[in-house]
DNA sequence: AACTTACTTGAATGATCATTCAAGTACTTT
DNA sequence: AAAGTACTTGAATGATCATTCAAGTAAGTT
């Protein structure tokens, strides 16, 4: 056996790049082969074809994702700290020019949505598992106190996650840095308040 | 002189929905050819190219948009009613399983953001149009004592917007009916609370 | 009715696309 | 060191793409 001479967490790292400047559908093999260093022949022996790469990616992706997001919350403060310094961190990425520093799966989603069952059946799986991890640490600030025990706390993970796709979304109209801030803002407070 | 045969809102409207079916890059030319029942001859001659199909249905979009937002909210009730209803419209929209229901400047932003520059303006500046619309209706639903006076309405219009692009991300993970309404919901209490 | 003008038609064009595959290369095993 | 195995290479392939344009057609004008 010879093993495989390239790194495939980079190549997967960096067809995420590609996928995220242009969308899947106008990143060109051509795109991808000048990004990951392959060779086609490469590209279509490892991963199949190019839907196959994108697969890869979004699985990688999920995996970056996850390890970050256990950053944020293993730190030793409050939940409800922590989750103001993840949802900082998300609009700091919506304020980057960087496209690298978009969602690939909300990215993807809007793209692919119904045109590829199998890809919106991955793409929603991962969504729901990081939504299911919010609404952990929202269950873990009510038993801390800081949010009202008596919410719902399956309805506020939802609402969270539905303001940072909104958040996401609305960046792209190029609002003021204090504006998306502000937005964020209010989102958590409303998630606090004691109503 | 001499007349062009086919009508032009049903060519847009045709455009439109091939479009959000399958996203622009996607939608081929034969694609728009079987669409608008227009020979690529025509639609270069009337529209310049792909592009300017989209550029023109975009703008024949945001006629549509307008005056369905204008039927909203000329009714003679309460501000704040006709924004439930209005809000009660996009859920269903985002709960219809037909592409045609999409927002095609959210989705066309989505795809298209960082590479056509021209594009992006002209999706912006419709968008911005939109805020500022519901933005008019909260400072009507203040004036009218159903939303505190004392909150900055800019920053509830955005933060609506911002609620209503979140909501048809979140759609796209087929979420159930009665959590997305709850959604809904909770948006408008939010904006209503008295804080 | 003849002419001009402008729209319609749809096959042709060249570019670009994803994908293939046979030849080349290097690692592993014997 | 020789043989076998699997990865790499990159030009070739056929499909599909947006776009063009010359011929055809119908309306308006004289």
């Amino acid at each position: 056996m010879r093993q495989a001479e390239f790194d495939r967490q980079q190549v997967l790292r960096s067809a995420m790049t590609a996928f995220l400047a242009k969308g899947y559908s106008k990143t060109s093999m051509q795109d991808l082969t000048k990004a990951t260093g392959l060779h086609p022949g490469s590209i279509y022996c490892a991963f199949e074809n190019k839907r196959g790469l994108l697969l890869a990616s979004l699985e990688q992706y999920r995996l970056d994702r996850n390890s970050e997001f256990e950053q944020f919350f293993d730190a030793d403060n409050k939940a409800i700290i922590n989750l103001k310094h993840y949802l900082d961190f998300i609009v700091s990425q919506c304020l980057s020019c960087d496209t690298n520093q978009a969602c690939l799966l909300t990215k993807a989603l809007n793209e692919i949505a119904e045109q590829d069952e199998e890809v919106q059946q991955v793409i929603c799986s991962h969504l729901t598992t990081w939504q299911q991890a919010i609404a952990a640490q929202i269950a873990l600030a009510q038993s801390q106190g800081d949010i009202s025990p008596s919410k719902d706390t399956e309805h506020l993970g939802r609402y969270i996650v539905m303001g940072i796709y909104g958040l996401r979304t609305f960046a792209h109209t190029h609002p003021k840095a204090c504006e998306l801030e502000q937005l964020a803002d209010q989102l958590l407070k409303d998630i606090c308040a004691n109503r």
